[in-house]
DNA sequence: CTTGACTCTATACTAAGGTACAGGGTTTAT
DNA sequence: ATAAACCCTGTACCTTAGTATAGAGTCAAG
């Protein structure tokens, strides 16, 4: 009743974006559940492994690494987690996040003086880059 | 008049929370200048040079590959850049870190969704990450 | 019914970002 | 004035995150 047509390898690494190895690189570190085989041993995903996929690099290209994307994942309900764990750990991802957020933003703050403070005709002297940064170390 | 006490590499690497080889390893990759040396060849830094060791670690952990902390650090006024062209890299970079906040922002959401989610007693059965992780891509 | 495009496993290689010697000179603390 | 603790260059090694290649089996189209 849900997923009638299964993906080979090929399809869901040309709809993921991604190549076929990586694919089977995820499955060896564990991002990627071993999919069912055919009769001929290839594997077959259901279609909404595209979106796992799609989380994976996402994630990553934000910062996280596999092993944490891994943490990421493994957030989702399974049976035997208790509510009260997954709540928990999600609040400390949250927290994680949301400081990533604040250091970015401070990042951007400093950018944007940078974009302002050269707005004159001479180029001014100082790094306020480096300065904004040095605040993210003092407020933790 | 400014840096009186200069630092060996050691206490550099102390003071920053890296090791030597590491410093080492910035120079050797651009990220660090060429210090300058005593007469016995040892290197011998700055004091604000543990600010941009700083700023390296965290633009880092921030997702940055170091190529790119070096392009964020060499939109610092230099004798040579104009004023032109800095505030033209500088906004672009400002748009690249915008969409990176947007997208932990998604990703904040989709954890609070998830805590929320699982505030029952029963696990649920669907997964709020992924589905959350979804419009990231649908809004790009 | 065979040729080309796909898949399989296994192993090796790559690039980025370090980390760890080896073999030697320097500085400092006693 | 000598050992411990530091620094130098150079090279080799490690982990993460893939990518490529070899050798063999499978599927789909003419």
């Amino acid at each position: 009743m849900s997923n009638a047509n299964a993906l080979t390898i090929g399809k869901l690494a040309s709809r993921g974006g991604v190549n076929v190895q990586t694919i089977r690189y995820y499955e060896r570190s564990g991002l990627l559940p071993e999919p069912v085989r055919a009769a001929s041993g290839y594997r077959l995903y259901a279609d909404d492994t595209v979106r796992r996929l799609n989380f994976i690099k996402q994630a990553q290209f934000l910062g996280f690494s596999l092993s944490e994307v891994q943490e990421l994942l493994s957030l989702r309900m399974q049976p035997g987690t208790t509510c009260a764990d997954i709540r928990q750990r999600a609040r400390r991802k949250i927290v994680a996040v949301e400081s990533k957020i604040d250091d970015l933003r401070r990042i951007k703050d400093a950018l944007t003086k940078l974009a302002a403070a050269c707005r004159g005709n001479g180029p001014t002297s100082d790094c306020p880059i480096l300065e904004a940064l040095e605040s993210v170390k003092d407020q933790k």
